[in-house]
DNA sequence: ATAAAAACAGTAATAGTTATTATTTTTAAG
DNA sequence: CTTAAAAATAATAACTATTACTGTTTTTAT
């Protein structure tokens, strides 16, 4: 078996993650993450975010924009795309997993998990539009 | 304003989609296309393929397996994608919109759109396994 | 202190998709 | 039936996101 061992740049690109709740791209935090380590590499951040979250550490979401989001809250939830500004945010369904078992009942195979993205508009958008 | 012109290719792409509830993939399309028309290329795929589904004859999904797939049935409905084999299949959840409405109340922003996808295990990959 | 394992930076390679361009099709109007 | 403008095509180049490779450096248990 395969040891985990210490890593500066992984330590932080953990912290960063952790102060962030919008679910930065690979690059995001790249461009952070170069401020303290001026020459890790792109590989090493990709590296890493696959590492953390096959380890269970992060989670890596991918809401239909064809870029790779991380997120360093892995509690159950949902999340939602701005299709004004892009924006990834988070949605707390209370009993979501209901509507997995709901949805066992019309297929004949097992369902195991379940992602939901919505799409909308966030409420700082709705703001800018109010003020036309 | 741009008018539509017919393409023999277009049609085909087309008649192709709509006898598959499999939901190919880009290069599925090119493969069984070019059966009709050898010297197809993969981006007049690409440009028909996003043609239809921006005048809304088809839709282009994302199961978050890195690759864009396509589907005839525009009717709202979910997907799952099978863990053992990969498979891609349809799940009719009723009163789907119910989940939408339902979300709104822990957003503050709006929102206008889902998209639930599953994972699990397919019917076919359950009795193979259940031989062993 | 040392040495094996893991991680690194740098870079090349891959996969999926979109853009460009010169040629061919389509189609509405004469 | 021509014709000519607009749209579509095939072929290919370019682009983006991500993974793989390689020789060097870091970590860590002994």
């Amino acid at each position: 078996m395969k040891t985990l061992k210490y890593s500066r740049q992984r330590e932080c690109i953990k912290t960063f993650l952790m102060g962030r709740k919008d679910h930065p791209t690979a690059d995001t935090v790249y461009m952070h993450v170069r401020q303290e380590y001026p020459n890790i590499s792109l590989g090493t951040v990709y590296r890493n975010l696959t590492l953390l979250s096959d380890i269970g550490e992060i989670s890596r979401l991918n809401v239909g924009d064809g870029v790779d989001r991380f997120d360093a809250d892995t509690s159950p939830h949902q999340h939602i795309v701005c299709s004004c500004c892009g924006c990834v945010q988070d949605v707390y369904l209370p009993d979501a997993e209901k509507i997995l078992n709901y949805a066992g009942n019309f297929y004949e195979g097992i369902i195991t998990t379940q992602t939901i993205n919505f799409r909308g508009t966030c409420s700082d958008c709705l703001k800018i539009s109010n003020n036309n």
